[in-house]
DNA sequence: GGATATCGGACTAAATAGGTCCTGTAAATA
DNA sequence: TATTTACAGGACCTATTTAGTCCGATATCC
């Protein structure tokens, strides 16, 4: 379906509810599954997976939890993704060369490669950072150009969106 | 896992096919499968799909077969993406307003819109006649601006092509 | 030592994708 | 008109992936 697992849609936003406490203080898992409404075996389960990716940083033990391991803005989307979801590749043998039979013949396979490569380089721009804080209008915005293919349907309004 | 489905990878082997082919002939289900060395079955499939979706033309009866609908090149990625699996959307919200109950207090939102607006733009881009002719290096080029977070050089994203 | 919380897996259930097959219908041809 | 060819549209089954739960082990603080 071409579209992020839910796991990784989750955990994308529990660590974006992470930048926004801007403190160094570590949050446990039960806490965050709260604040972000989420089941509380799920989060856990993303922590640990995001820890394993290093970009979280755990503490055992009473007081422990979780916390970011770099600054907002020195994660990249592409990170989070990988860590819990593995590379992204649009196709398989943009990650696996050799999977495929028809590869040494096939005729789009490099044409795939750069499309991946763009989706790669897009959510490589894009920080931790441009999703903690979506609506600082004197920020620096998320720079995505050319994004012409999402005005079609808005149907839940956006002027809801964020209060 | 943030990828295109096999049945997606075998449906653009298959177009790339019928557009290298540049007669207007029809070819019929059982030919192409040999062409492209796919499963006959599961190319069928497929040719049923892109039909519907208008990408192809069919023709019943003996001597019937499929044809493109249209030109390569006015044939984008994203439109084969869609008929064969559904609409492209990063996240489920970008595709289903109100799928999601923390749509309201999704502080994500709307960054994922974005980022989705720019992965659909550049496979919107890319055509059909991109893939099937991957290496004239005289022809235009593979659009993949927009994915660049700097807009000023647009000329040059050609040459530095992401790989 | 006891309470708290992460770590690492195993495990089940649900959803999706991959692939096959069958019946119906349209077109060409003899 | 009868026959053959080939698409149309599903139903259907299986394998894989994903979502979610749970438990014993381990580390830390008091």
């Amino acid at each position: 379906m071409f579209r992020i697992s839910r796991l990784t849609d989750y955990g994308i936003v529990v660590m974006a509810h992470l930048a926004e406490c801007r403190d160094d203080d570590s949050h446990n898992a039960r806490e965050l599954a709260e604040d972000t409404q989420l089941p509380a075996p799920v989060v856990s389960k993303i922590l640990k997976s995001l820890t394993r990716a290093g970009l979280l940083v755990s503490q055992r033990g009473s007081k422990g939890g979780y916390s970011l391991a770099r600054s907002p803005d020195e994660i990249p989307v592409v990170e989070m993704i990988t860590a819990l979801e593995g590379p992204v590749g649009i196709t398989e043998c943009t990650i696996q060369p050799g999977a495929c039979a028809q590869e040494s013949s096939c005729q789009v396979r490099d044409p795939w490669h750069r499309i991946n490569g763009a989706v790669h380089a897009a959510l490589e721009k894009i920080t931790l950072a441009d999703l903690a804080k979506p609506i600082d209008p004197t920020g620096p915005f998320i720079p995505l150009v050319g994004m012409d293919g999402d005005e079609t349907d808005h149907t839940a309004s956006n002027a809801k969106a964020l209060e």
